[in-house]
DNA sequence: GGGCGGCGATAGGAGACGGCTATCAATCCG
DNA sequence: CGGATTGATAGCCGTCTCCTATCGCCGCCC
């Protein structure tokens, strides 16, 4: 096969027709560039040029094998600026997976602020379940992700959001409605409706209430957080909804009441992550610095942890620390 | 720059996404592909793949150039097979320069068998004078060209076609004809028009001209064979033609007539050149051989040269019967 | 949880290829 | 007929790439 060092060479040639002035051109000795094109002429087995001591002219194939070999170069050229310019960080698009129970209460938080900083970034959502997102993640179809802890992490860095309490939604015509922060033994006396399989928040939920000693579960299981809260505003039970969720959907008028835990309150903690082995790491990291300031300005319901304001709390997510955030909340 | 090796192994991987499988497909040690892509990443200042190692992504850089290398390594191929397709005999274009003392009475020959024998060949003649097609066969911009001896074949290869004698032409209407051939001589006393600058026909009748004696020459200078066939009818005086010609110009009704000389009779060479340096070389060996089959077929008023009539013993013109033509002519 | 198998990266040595300088052979010029 | 210029050739050397052997890491499975 031809190399790119034989198709310039022979382009030069093609081009100045004088061998001491292609290889000049070049930068190389003449005879390397007769080498050159002596060889190319042998891997394709056809004479490109007719040498004289005082004349070079180009055959046939000479002439058609020189034009294929500009564009070849071309091509080559252009393919190395490419790869240098779409290797640019904060253009072309990035595909981020959001779970279903943070999608609507964080992007509106997110997308304005992310569309000013970075115009060139193309921004493409996909609204999965964490399984789902995982898989995605792993197959590439995802650059990011913003899931809840705890993350099982293999391969992956999680970058710290926010953490978010769980609260306590009621209905809205509750007859004696809690007063203030509710202990979590609350939960041991009510009807606590859950989502269906699949969902993270329901792992959540199910962990809050082993913790709270609750056995007893209402037997519906919603298929969505719209559905849920539906549920307890029609009477079915209550729900624990995360912080940000909660004050959305138990706004006034709802139907919907919410109240938060005592201290420590159950929560989780929403994180950024990414494949370990991205080489946009560095770029993923403003990313996530900038989701952190649009929280803050947006005034979501959320506990900024102290060191998220200062620096990113990246790393990469180890067992342990997955572990220990499951027990917390 | 990157190299084809490079852009090769990229292109296995990004098909297969898979080192060892890429390096086997592409008849390589898995440790040459890992170090080649590697290297196409330094070369090209971007992380093409994302490498753990049980996984093998794309990064956004990687599938732009993947796309790319796979054009450019196309590029190659076709480069390959058309630099033998051009190479191959017999197709594509040939330039021929023809003289034009010389064209109007051998291409009618020539045109139909060549195209019969050689039915890829594209055949593209340029009527020039001799100077004029020296320069144009030493730009590349001829391939081959039928000249008339002597040939100053400085870098260039002849291949002898025919010969052909001169005639004496002279008016139809002179009051005393000559009978059968006439010795040299015979042009002493006759006006002998000649063409004017450029026509190596002038060339050559000066020098029958000279060996005869003749000093005395008609004023006018013809431009072309036709105006100079002209001039004779017209009474103006004789001149000398080739057979090739005498025999046409001279035709029943032309108001001309044409005789032969005593042997030996002045005569010129028609050869087929080409660049001796042209790789084509071998194509146009069997061009001329096809060429003088032609002429032999076509009954024109030549000599033959005795190998070229044993090579073609079968195909009838014997020299015999060029003779009578000549005699008759 | 620990051994096992498969993966890509790395190390070291052998080989080839391409590059250079020096020189030759052929052609054009005066 | 000599000088100058051009492309080809010879011989040597550096570098680059390829190979085999091995490592470190990760996922799998008993």
């Amino acid at each position: 096969m031809p190399t790119v060092a034989q198709l310039r060479a022979f382009a030069a040639l093609a081009e100045r027709l004088h061998f001491r002035e292609a290889a000049a051109e070049l930068g190389m000795s003449q005879p390397a560039l007769s080498n050159a094109v002596a060889a190319l002429e042998e891997t394709l087995g056809t004479r490109l040029v007719e040498r004289t001591t005082r004349r070079v002219l180009l055959t046939r194939s000479g002439e058609e094998v020189a034009r294929r070999a500009r564009a070849v170069l071309g091509g080559i050229e252009e393919l190395a600026e490419a790869a240098q310019a779409t290797g640019r960080p904060f253009t072309g698009e990035v595909h981020i997976g959001v779970i279903p129970t943070v999608a609507p209460y964080l992007l509106p938080a997110l997308l304005r602020p992310l569309k000013t900083r970075y115009p060139d970034l193309g921004i493409v959502l996909h609204e999965q379940q964490t399984s789902r997102i995982h898989l995605s993640l792993a197959a590439g179809q995802l650059d990011l992700a913003v899931l809840a802890t705890p993350v099982d992490g293999l391969g992956l860095t999680a970058m710290h959001l926010y953490d978010e309490d769980f609260m306590l939604v009621y209905p809205g015509d509750d007859p004696r409605p809690p007063r203030g922060p509710v202990p979590l033994t609350t939960l041991r006396e009510l009807p606590v409706l859950v989502m269906e399989e699949g969902h993270c928040l329901r792992e959540q939920t199910l962990e809050v209430c082993h913790e709270a000693g609750v056995d007893g579960f209402a037997s519906t299981r919603a298929a969505s957080l719209a559905t849920l809260v539906q549920l307890v505003a029609g009477g079915l039970g209550v729900t624990l909804l995360p912080s940000t969720a909660a004050v959305i959907e138990a706004r006034p008028g709802s139907g919907l009441a919410a109240t938060s835990f005592h201290a420590p309150a159950p929560g989780r903690s929403i994180v950024l992550v990414h494949r370990t082995s991205s080489p946009r790491a560095q770029e993923f990291a403003a990313l996530a610095e900038t989701m952190r300031s649009a929280v803050r300005a947006h005034g979501m319901a959320v506990r900024l942890p102290e060191q998220s304001v200062t620096a990113a709390a990246s790393r990469s997510v180890p067992r342990q620390a997955a572990a220990a955030r499951r027990s917390r909340g």
